[in-house]
Formats: C-alpha cells, sequence, structure tokens
DNA sequence: ACTCTCGACTCCTGT
DNA sequence: AGTCGAGAGT
C-alpha cells in the first residue's frame, strides 16, 4: 500500500512516522524526536499514531501522553482524521477515539484507581489540587506547632513547594534546602517531620496530591509483576513535550517499557520551560543512552510557521544557551520585516501601544484572534487590559489566576468534595467555616468526632454545636445528608448547593450577583460531566485555562485577542505576536535568577516567546516600570534596560524603534505619564 | 475560649 | 485578592 498521506510530509517528519515500522514489524525500537518550534510536531505526531493505526495497532493498547488535556483531544481528532482519509469506512474501529490519551496525571488516577485494591488504595480517592495541598500542609503545621516559632517558618506554600520538590526530583530534602530554598536549610529537622505527618493525614482521609498521582504510580511499577502488568496493557507509549517531564515521569516510562520498545518520546530541548516543576531537560537529553543498542534520533529542524527575519533572531537568541541538541532551525518563508524591539516610556505607553497597533493590524486584515500578547507574568497584563477595556477591544486570558481559584467557586466544590469524601479535612473546614459563628476550634472538633466514626455524616448531625452558632449549621448537616445521600440527581444537586450557599455569598463579599454569575457558569461546567465524581476529579486535573474582561466569556466564534502567559502560550502560534517588558528583571524574572540553571530557563522562556510568531513580532521595551506595593509612600518606579538575553551583538537582527514616534516634540514640554511624586499618600501621611 | 475585624504585607511560571 | 497576626468583642 502506497500511503498518499505520506507524500504529504517531508523526508525527517516521515522518517519520524515511518521508523521500525516496515514489513509487519509493529513493534519498533525507542524513538526520540527532536521537534523544533514550528517544524510541524503535531502534525507528526498524528500521522505517527495513524500510520499504527492503518498498520493494524490496537486503539485500545496505545497510550499517548502529552502536557494538557487540550493537547490530547487535538492530536487524537487529527490522527482520526488522517485514518479516515485513509481507510475510510474501516476507520469505524476509532469509533472511541483513543481511550487512553491524556495527561500523565489524569492516566495516572485512571490507572490508581484500577489497581487500588492491589495497592491499598481506596478507590474512590480524592484529589488535591495545590491550594488545597497548601492548605492541608498548614493543618499539619498548626498541629506541630510549627506556626507560632520564635523565628518564622516557611509558609505553607513554601513547604509545599519544597515537598514537592523532594518528590518530584528524587533528590534528599538536604540537597533541594542547599539548592533551592537555602533560606529554610535550618528547618531541615522540622520539615522532615512535617512532611512526615502530611503523608499521614493525606492518608487518613483518603485523599492524593498532583505529586502523589505520580509518586504512587511510579511505587505501583517499581513491583515487578505490576509493571509487567502494566507495560503489557500498551503496545506504544508516545510521550510529547518530554522536554518538560521530571525524574518521576522518566521512571515511570522506563519501568514501562524497560527495553524501549514500542516507546516514542517527542520534544525540544530548546523549549523547555518547567523547571521550577522540577522539570529536567536530563530527561530528553539522556534518552538515547537510557537503550542498548541506544534510541534512534530524528531531529525536524525545518520550520513552517515564521519568516526568515524572526527565525534568525530567534535563533541568534537560543545560539546562546549553554547545552543542547545542536539544531537551527530554517525555513524558506521569506519577509522582510525584522522582528521589532520598541522603546516606550513606561507600562501605560506600552500599553497605548499595543491597542494602537492591533487596531491597526484588523484594519489591515489580521483579525484579532490571529493575534497574541504575551508576558512572562500574568500581572504584567493589568495595566493593558485596563486599556483594552477602555477601548472595547475584546480580550481572553490564558494563564494566571483562574476561575477555580476564586473564593466562591472554591466554596461550592469543598462542599462537594466534602459530600464526597467526609474524611476530606481541607474541605470539610472550609465549608464549615463558611457558617457565621463557627470558627477554626468548632470546626477542628467537628472534624475530629467524624474521623473516628463509622457514619461521618452522622456523626456531624450529633456534633454539639455551641449555642451562639443557629440554625445555619443544621441546614449545613442536612445539605451534607442530602448530598451524601444522593437525594437530587447530578448535576441538579447543584440548585440545592446554591440554595444554600447564596445567603452566605450575601454575607461574605459585596458583590455577590457577580459572584454568584460565576456559580451559574460552573454549573454549566458541571454539567459536561457524567458524574460528581468524575466532575471533581477531572476539574482538578484539567481546569479551564482562561479567564476573560468582566463583560463574560466572549463565545468561541467572537473575535478576542489572546493575552496569555508564555507558559500557557507553548504549542500554539500567531500572525502578529507582542512581547511584553522585554526588560531585565521581567525577563529573565528577578525572582528566580539564583543558578545558571535559572537563567538558561529563562533564556529558553524568551525562545519560545518568540517562536510563536509568524509574520510579526514585537518586543517592547518600558523604559520604565513602576513596581507596587514596596512602601507606603508611593509606588516607585525603576528605570529598566533592555534584557540581557539580547546582547549588541546580536541587535542586528532586530530593528530599533520608539514609540510615539511622532510625538516626541509635544512629550518633550509634557510632564511624563504617571505618578512622579505620590502627594495623595503625603497628605494621609501628614495625619498619622 | 473562641470568633471576628482590621491593617499590613505579599503576589512568577502550573499538572 | 488572599494570608497572617494583633487586638477587640462576645
Amino acid at each position: 500500500m502506497t500511503a498518499a498521506y505520506l507524500e504529504r510530509l517531508n523526508p525527517d517528519q516521515r522518517r519520524a512516522v515511518e521508523f521500525g515500522l516496515g514489513a509487519g514489524n509493529l513493534f519498533p525500537g525507542p524513538l526520540l524526536v527532536i521537534a523544533g518550534a514550528g517544524s510541524g510536531k503535531t502534525n507528526t505526531i498524528a500521522h505517527r499514531v495513524a500510520h499504527l493505526l492503518v498498520n493494524g495497532a490496537d486503539p485500545d493498547r496505545i497510550l499517548l501522553m502529552t502536557f494538557s488535556r487540550r493537547a490530547a483531544s487535538d492530536l487524537t481528532r487529527r490522527a482520526e482524521a488522517i485514518c479516515r482519509q485513509v481507510m475510510g469506512e474501516r476507520a469505524g474501529i476509532l469509533a472511541a477515539g483513543l481511550p487512553w490519551a491524556g495527561t500523565f496525571h489524569s492516566i495516572g488516577v485512571r490507572l490508581l484507581r484500577d489497581y487500588a485494591d492491589q495497592i491499598g488504595l481506596m478507590p474512590d480517592f480524592s484529589i488535591h489540587d495545590r491550594e488545597d495541598s497548601a492548605d492541608l500542609m498548614n493543618l499539619a503545621r498548626d498541629d506541630l506547632g510549627y506556626s507560632r516559632m520564635e523565628r518564622r517558618f516557611p509558609t505553607k506554600a513554601t513547604c509545599l513547594e519544597i515537598y514537592s520538590r523532594v518528590v518530584n526530583s528524587g533528590a534528599a530534602l538536604a540537597d533541594v534546602l542547599k539548592e533551592a530554598f537555602p533560606w529554610c536549610a535550618s528547618w531541615d529537622g522540622e520539615l522532615r517531620t512535617l512532611f512526615a505527618a502530611y503523608v499521614d493525614a493525606k492518608q487518613a482521609q483518603g485523599v492524593l496530591d498532583f505529586d502523589d498521582l505520580l509518586l504512587y504510580w511510579a511505587r505501583m511499577q517499581a513491583d515487578p509483576g505490576l509493571a509487567v502488568q502494566i507495560g503489557a496493557r500498551f503496545d506504544h507509549v508516545l510521550v510529547d513535550e518530554y522536554q518538560d517531564t521530571n525524574r518521576l515521569q522518566a521512571s515511570i516510562l522506563l519501568t514501562m517499557k524497560p527495553d524501549g520498545r514500542g516507546l516514542t518520546v517527542v520534544g525540544d530541548d530548546a523549549q523547555s520551560i518547567y523547571g521550577f516543576r522540577a522539570a529536567t531537560v536530563r530527561n530528553i537529553l539522556g534518552f538515547p543512552a537510557a537503550f542498548d543498542p541506544p534510541a534512534e534520533i530524528v531531529t525536524l529542524d525545518r520550520n513552517y510557521r515564521s519568516t526568515k527575519p524572526i527565525l534568525d533572531a530567534a535563533n541568534a537568541v537560543i545560539g546562546f544557551a549553554k547545552e543542547r541538541f545542536t539544531k537551527n532551525l530554517w525555513t524558506d518563508r521569506t519577509g522582510a520585516a525584522r522582528p521589532e524591539l520598541v522603546t516606550v516610556r513606561d507600562d501605560m505607553e506600552q500599553a497605548r501601544f499595543i491597542a494602537t497597533q492591533v487596531l491597526e493590524n484588523r484594519e489591515a486584515g489580521a483579525t484579532l484572534k490571529q493575534q497574541a500578547v504575551l508576558f512572562r507574568t500574568a500581572s504584567h497584563s493589568a495595566v493593558l487590559e485596563v486599556e483594552l477595556t477602555r477601548r472595547r477591544i475584546p480580550f481572553v486570558k490564558f494563564g494566571g489566576l483562574k476561575f477555580l481559584d476564586s473564593a466562591h467557586v472554591k466554596d461550592v466544590l469543598a462542599l462537594l468534595r466534602f459530600a464526597q469524601n467526609p474524611r476530606d479535612l481541607v474541605a470539610g473546614f472550609r465549608v464549615m467555616l463558611l457558617v457565621p459563628g463557627a470558627g477554626p476550634a468548632t470546626a477542628r472538633r467537628a472534624l475530629a468526632v467524624m474521623s473516628t466514626a463509622p457514619d461521618p455524616i452522622g456523626a456531624l448531625a450529633e456534633f454539639p454545636a455551641p449555642s451562639r452558632i443557629g440554625e445555619e449549621w443544621q441546614g449545613l448537616v442536612a445539605l451534607l445528608t442530602a448530598l451524601r445521600g444522593r437525594a437530587s440527581a447530578w448535576p441538579t444537586e447543584l440548585d440545592i448547593v446554591r440554595a444554600w450557599y447564596e445567603p452566605v455569598l450575601e454575607r461574605q463579599h459585596d458583590d455577590a450577583s457577580t459572584r454568584l454569575a460565576d456559580l451559574l457558569q460552573l454549573q454549566g461546567i458541571a454539567a459536561g460531566y457524567p458524574s460528581r465524581e468524575r466532575f471533581l476529579t477531572e476539574l482538578t486535573l484539567d481546569p479551564p485555562a482562561a479567564t476573560s474582561d468582566k463583560s463574560g466569556v466572549p463565545s468561541l466564534d467572537n473575535d478576542y485577542l489572546v493575552l496569555s502567559t508564555i507558559h500557557s502560550a507553548k504549542g500554539q502560534e500567531w500572525r502578529s505576536v507582542f512581547l511584553l517588558n522585554a526588560v531585565d528583571g521581567c525577563m529573565p524574572s528577578d525572582l528566580g535568577t539564583g543558578t545558571t540553571a535559572d537563567i538558561e530557563e529563562e533564556r529558553r522562556l524568551l525562545y519560545v516567546a518568540m517562536t510563536r510568531a509568524k509574520d510579526s513580532l514585537h518586543l517592547i521595551l518600558p523604559q520604565r516600570f513602576y513596581t507596587h506595593s514596596q512602601r507606603a509612600k508611593g509606588d516607585r518606579h525603576v528605570y529598566a534596560s533592555r534584557t540581557r538575553f539580547i546582547p549588541r551583538e546580536i541587535l542586528d537582527h532586530f530593528d530599533y524603534v520608539s514609540w510615539p514616534g511622532c510625538r516626541d516634540v509635544s512629550s518633550a514640554v509634557r510632564p511624563a505619564a504617571g505618578p512622579r511624586i505620590d502627594i495623595a499618600a503625603q497628605m494621609r501621611s501628614m495625619w498619622r
């Protein structure tokens, strides 16, 4: 069968698709595909999956792990489309899609629920997200008395970060402290005790955190019997974005397919940007040598996305990177425009420049959706968001604070989770504090009673709440009993949850009506899931990524500008890209410039941002920007300089302009925008 | 003993 | 916007 669909690929892509699959051989050795930015990576993986299926692979026995659920469904859809073209009617075998496509974490959950019995785990465990985990860490921290130390003990978030890093990197606590958290090194012993208590608490409550999903999976596979069993479920294992996996994920992979047969990993070491999550570029750099004979390497270095001047500039930036697979992307997309370094006075001007430019682009024929504004840190876009709202330019923001982070949404989810798992202390705590008159002490006592009772909700009904607490306590008990007894079906049970919660909302927030709208939106999302447990699990693992401006979520067919953190922009592309704050202190962020590795990661981050652009790229350099909340005496500004990743030697890859160009004369006379001194603050401080 | 309220302080990236 | 600690209030 001469396959027409293979003709569309370039020779390297074709090699990656066909590797090891000739002449009835269905179980090829390990393959590493180094896929540069814009090199048709997704297309290539989709073709490889399709090629496997066309050659008779069983879709139920293909494990496809990606970085996000969206990437998984993208790939599945494309592979299906190719199969339909090639196989016509016979593609019916793909009716169920690829059942084992998802993120490491979501696959982990499914396997753990399957094998729960054999590893002593309750199959209906609940999953804590980052903040729940931090809250539980805090409970343990309080119990141990660490919150009342003479010297301040690390915050709950820091404790969790340290714990997480130890787990994901497989390093010793002492080493992690020394390298990444030197200011906490003296707490070594206490932290160890704390982590032990944290683990005990999770187990007593039937709760797993994100890290556990990988850790339990890895431990499960450390058992030779189970490793073989699980490995044998899959003929092919494909992993995307391999540069952003950590040690734990690599060990899972290697124990599942020790000889590498059927194993394909794809990634780009130049785009490794999740080191802070313990991802290590070592995984991809060391992949070939993990096998004997070593894995085959295919490099995709032809870029189909960007014009030559943009690509040249990006190559120049990454050219300074310390260590990588040698590869320089090339393209035959011509184009005259070099990327622009645009100097503006401050972040107000930056916002004005972008709004103006975006509208100009639209006049010239680019839709808003074909343009994006990228930034290092979610808060960097605040001024721009105001400006866009003022000019009525619709936008959707990816990254940063999310829908699920707002207190009222978390309250409702905590209610559902507590009903689902009454031993979940974090959920219980949160729920009980909603009742007026109930504080931490009451909640603790009630939860203590529940934790030992065979029927926790029943025990809660018996619990003698202090008399100052009125009927609302009984109302909560009634609600939980109803949810526990499945008094109403999913998702209508959210109606009774909302009925109970609305008065709480009114009492606690001034803007209750906006928040109520969010809850209705949550209910809409809930309707998309078949059951409460699926809803809770999948929402935790795959939360909605975007927040939009206050005017509500633009529906998908509307045109809107994309604002995104660079991290969330991974894998995407736009005709025109603007990068905010391309200055030192933002790129690299002055928070994480401790080690060389940190700096190198920031360099790759800039590279990722630049390679999102197809036709036009603007890097904005505010001459100064304001740092907020430093002093009560008024905001201060700092003078910024161009990011160190674009040194003088490579400046000839850019055009250097300042904005507003033609209004220079008037700006020489007019006072600078933004407060130079905060007189209002001085007035206030006269009387204090 | 416990809850509530207020002001000061901190905010990077995310499965 | 949320967290944390101090101090007032019941």
